[in-house]
DNA sequence: CAGTGAGCGAGCTTCCGCTTGACTT
């Protein structure tokens, strides 16, 4: 007989396994195994009618839950259930916070063991500390679990109660949760801001100076005793200086004129100053901070990151990447230290061991701070991996590395220069002792802040020294508007508002993409018009669930029942049925919500309507007794729209599209209009008889302002035929296409592409050259093509290469068209030719399959976006739901 | 791909937090 011991992940499995005596069995949960049904098909038959069912909360029935066990959890409940059968002990192991806690009680209610059960607690896998966890086991703590249960049923009468109203009042398919909608009202709010932005300008004077031949800039401060305008001066809202800033304004004709007089005077240093700064390197790694990181430094996204972090964690090269912790055990502090002095020397090390707390709101700490594994830190050149996987455990070992080294040292010196009336000043900054700057400078969303952390020498200067002007020029400046938020920014707000988990901050964003509440331009996160609408009717109805500050409440309050000073049924009773509860708000309010003025959004810089429509938003202008409609591009934002814009789309509304000209050939007429593609030109007019005139998109770059009768021509004549092929006679022509120009062989029949290259143009490229082009082999897709970790051998069979490839699922065997992963627990350099055979036997398609198959390497083009609608399998990712595309 | 935005309507969409999985004629 045996132990059965359940933790949450496979790979925290096959740690603890070997800590524990031989007869303990590990088994993975998967976290949660039972949860709230997500949709209609989760609800059991017999209480399918109940009108109830579908929130999966009972509020009049003192807010019971509906718990099932969704369908990908089935068989791993089945597998724990027939595990347990051959266990005489069982032991909890989840993670010790609210969510673990809630897994533990869960495993009980379904699993309902006979035998001894006990909750074991552990933040560290080492000997000692599993076997202290063993000797110090507890019982599942209800009021914990209780805390829990409230959160998950206060987070899904928000969400199931809010987004059906959305679905009333703007449109379908649209959501609302309490993490959601505060991050979409952050980009809102930010956007609203820059809208109301109004730039100002100022000048001011860089002087190159010199002493003893080593040059050196000094900016404009002052002049006659006041102080020169920066950007701090102008009020956002106006564009002009604030009210009582007693400042200088400079002009283009004031700062060149002052430019001339100073040219000609005296420069001297008139005060000198230096201090003394001391820097510390911030705290290893948590999910968000290295979220923010990866993005700063390595332009990841949250979603990419995670996915390399997991990957990581899986080749045990890196502790747990799902944290609120910047705690380092014993072991990491003293492993780190080991690298310091090893790699750096003695004077690089922290005086004392280096350990940080975590300040940020509602932290839960299950687990250590993310940073390398293992009692010796593996260097990052000996990992064996390579590209962004490479980047990402080097980022994590640095920063581990450099939380225990010593503080930087600094010198800033600030030197005041007089020239005549005008006083300047020259900012200096020596490292005197670099410290952990050597392995590690944290980056700053601010592109001007980061080259502020570079060494900036200044000569040495002596108050009174006379200085050379070499150089004195006016520059211009503008106050520029709040930035957007990007992924870093916000998952930075988010946490330090305590709003989100670390398991959750990649999918918030992906939740955002996914609803069209935001897109991603660049790296900016740009809210739409959904988002403008969504924001504005939840801060008008609902506006304390909107606040920042509703989670730090409900978080407080979720805390005290967990440690039993507040009654959960009370709260949540008060939350939701309460005067001024969730749902009583909604009734009352239900009536008052006029679709039309919900959907419709007023912009400052625009005088129009924009209305979110089911085919996207369109602009209303008025316009005597009959409103003129236009449709918006499809990547038209807040931000992005301007007053001509709509103009154009209205006039064109109005008079018929803008007429190019005549066709030089044919007559007809060419038009230029604005789909939702984009601009395009078309030729002749959409009549019965010709429903679909020839119409062609701008190439990337053209503006409709630019586009002459000339190029609508050029556009219109593609294809452009180039000849015949010499040796098969088949026609070659070359196109314009969704991924730029291109040439083809056999339009009507084979169809063979290629793209042009840098240098080729597609009006001016010759037969000879696109011949060039084709017999060159086809690009590979994507971004690098792969290259193995490891060539094994031909195959016997047909003497084709066996190789091993990194997969998004770790490494797998490759034989031409078949994939096999590697035995668990075999790694790459164990894994032989001889192994490798029966797995790709047991994969090998059967039969005659496999030679019509050759469509993973063709032309597939990705039907619409990177968005592929997946198989209906997975519906537990938001991501896969089913979307209205509107292209083919 | 390309000019719409209301109406009749069955049944459905949706939350946050834990965790990996891997389709076929």
């Amino acid at each position: 007989m045996s132990t059965l011991v359940i933790v949450e992940s496979p790979t925290k499995a096959r740690t603890i396994r070997k800590y524990l005596p031989k007869d303990y069995r590990v088994e993975a949960s998967m976290g949660h195994v039972r949860d709230l049904p997500r949709s209609a098909a989760d609800i059991p038959t017999d209480l399918k009618g109940l009108d109830w069912a579908t929130l999966g909360v009972n509020v009049e029935e003192g807010f019971e839950p509906l718990y099932i066990v969704p369908k990908d959890k089935q068989k791993i409940v089945k597998e724990l259930k027939s595990a347990l059968a051959d266990a005489d002990e069982l032991l909890l192991a989840t993670d010790e916070d609210r969510e673990g806690e809630s897994i533990s009680w869960h495993l009980l209610q379904l699993l309902k063991p006979k035998i001894p059960t006990k909750r074991m607690v552990f933040h560290e896998i080492t000997a000692e500390a599993i076997q202290a966890a063993l000797e110090n086991c507890r019982q599942v703590d209800q009021k914990l679990v209780r805390a829990q249960e409230t959160r998950r049923i206060l987070d899904r009468l928000v969400g199931y109660t809010l987004s059906p109203l959305l679905w009333r009042k703007i449109a379908p398919h649209l959501s609302a949760g309490r993490v959601q909608s505060v991050a979409v009202r952050l980009l809102v709010n930010r956007e609203r801001e820059r809208l109301a932005f109004h730039s100002g300008s100022y000048w001011d004077l860089k002087a190159t100076l010199d002493k003893n031949k080593s040059p050196f800039t000094a900016t404009l401060i002052e002049l006659g005793g006041q102080r020169v305008a920066t950007g701090s001066d102008f009020d956002p809202a106006t564009g002009q200086i604030q009210a009582n800033r007693n400042v200088v304004l400079l002009n283009a004709t004031t700062a060149q004129a002052l430019r001339d007089r100073l040219i000609q005077t005296d420069w001297r240093v008139s005060q000198l100053e230096s201090r003394p700064q001391t820097r510390k390197p911030a705290p290893p790694f948590t999910t968000s901070t290295l979220q923010q990181e990866a993005n700063r430094k390595l332009h990841l996204s949250a979603k990419d990151t995670m996915r390399i972090a997991q990957k990581l964690y899986e080749e045990g090269l890196i502790t747990y990447m799902r944290t609120d912790s910047v705690h380092l055990s014993e072991q990491a502090i003293t492993a780190a230290r080991a690298c310091v002095s090893r790699m750096y020397g003695q004077n690089f090390l922290a005086p004392k061991p280096r350990q940080f707390t975590t300040k940020s709101k509602g932290a839960q700490e299950a687990h250590e701070a993310i940073r390398p594994a293992g009692s010796a830190f593996v260097l990052p050149n000996a990992t064996g991996l390579s590209g962004r996987e490479l980047d990402v455990y080097d980022l994590i070992w640095k920063r581990t590395i450099a939380s225990q080294m010593a503080e930087a040292r600094l010198t800033l010196i600030t030197a005041q220069i007089q020239a005549d009336n005008a006083i300047f000043r020259a900012s200096g900054k020596q490292i005197d002792f670099p410290g952990f700057f050597r392995a590690y400078v944290e980056g700053s969303d601010d592109p001007d802040a980061a080259l502020e952390s570079q060494e900036v020498i200044l000569p040495t200067l002596t108050q009174g020294d006379a200085l050379v002007c070499q150089k004195l020029d006016a520059q211009a400046h503008e106050t520029q508007p709040p930035a957007r938020f990007t992924e870093a920014t916000l998952v930075k707000a988010l946490e330090s508002e305590g709003i989100g988990r670390p398991s959750t901050y990649a999918t918030i964003i992906s939740t955002i993409l996914d609803r069209e509440y935001a897109i991603r331009r660049g790296n900016a996160l740009e809210p739409t018009f959904t988002a403008f609408a969504v924001t504005g009717l939840l801060e008008q109805n609902f506006p304390d669930l909107v606040d920042l500050r509703f989670t730090a409440r409900m978080e407080q309050t979720l805390d005290d029942i967990s440690t039993g000073e507040v009654n959960w049924l009370p709260y949540l009773e008060e939350f939701y049925l309460g005067d001024k509860g969730l749902e009583t708000q909604v009734k009352e309010r239900e009536q008052g919500i006029d679709p039309s003025s919900a959907r419709a959004i007023h912009l400052p810089n625009v005088k129009a309507e924009v209305v979110v429509g089911r085919y996207g938003p369109f602009v209303v202008m008025e316009n005597g007794d009959a409103p003129v409609k236009a449709s918006l591009p499809q990547d038209a934002t807040p931000g992005s729209l301007n007053h001509e814009q709509i103009e154009q789309l209205i006039r064109q509304k109005l008079e018929g599209p803008d007429k190019l000209g005549l066709h030089p050939e044919t007559g007809e007429p060419i038009f230029l209009l604005s789909g939702r593609f984009g601009p395009y030109v078309q030729l002749g007019e959409a009549t019965t008889e010709n429903p679909k005139p020839k119409r062609a998109s701008l190439p990337k770059g053209v503006t409709a302002e630019e586009v002459t009768l000339d190029l609508a021509v050029t556009l219109l004549s593609l294809p452009r035929t180039l000849g015949l092929h010499p040796e098969t006679g088949k026609l070659i022509q070359a196109n314009q296409g969704r991924f730029g120009p291109y040439v083809v062989v056999d339009p009507d029949g084979e169809k063979e592409y290629r793209s042009l290259k840098a240098g080729d143009d597609l009006f001016t490229i010759t037969l000879e050259r696109a011949l060039e082009i084709l017999a060159e082999p086809k690009a590979t897709r994507g971004r690098t093509k792969k290259e193995a970790l490891k060539n094994l051998g031909n195959h016997p069979g047909d003497d084709a290469p066996i190789q091993i490839f990194n997969g998004p699922y770790g490494p797998y065997v490759n034989h031409g068209k078949v994939n096999a992963s590697l035995p668990e627990g075999v790694t790459v350099e164990e894994m032989t030719l001889e192994l490798a055979l029966p797995l790709l036997a047991a994969k090998a398609p059967k039969g005659k399959a496999g030679t019509k198959n050759t469509t993973a390497n063709k032309s597939t083009p990705k039907k619409t976006t990177t968005r592929k609608t997946t198989p209906k399998k997975s519906t537990q990712s938001t991501s896969t739901r089913a979307k209205k595309t509107t292209s083919g």
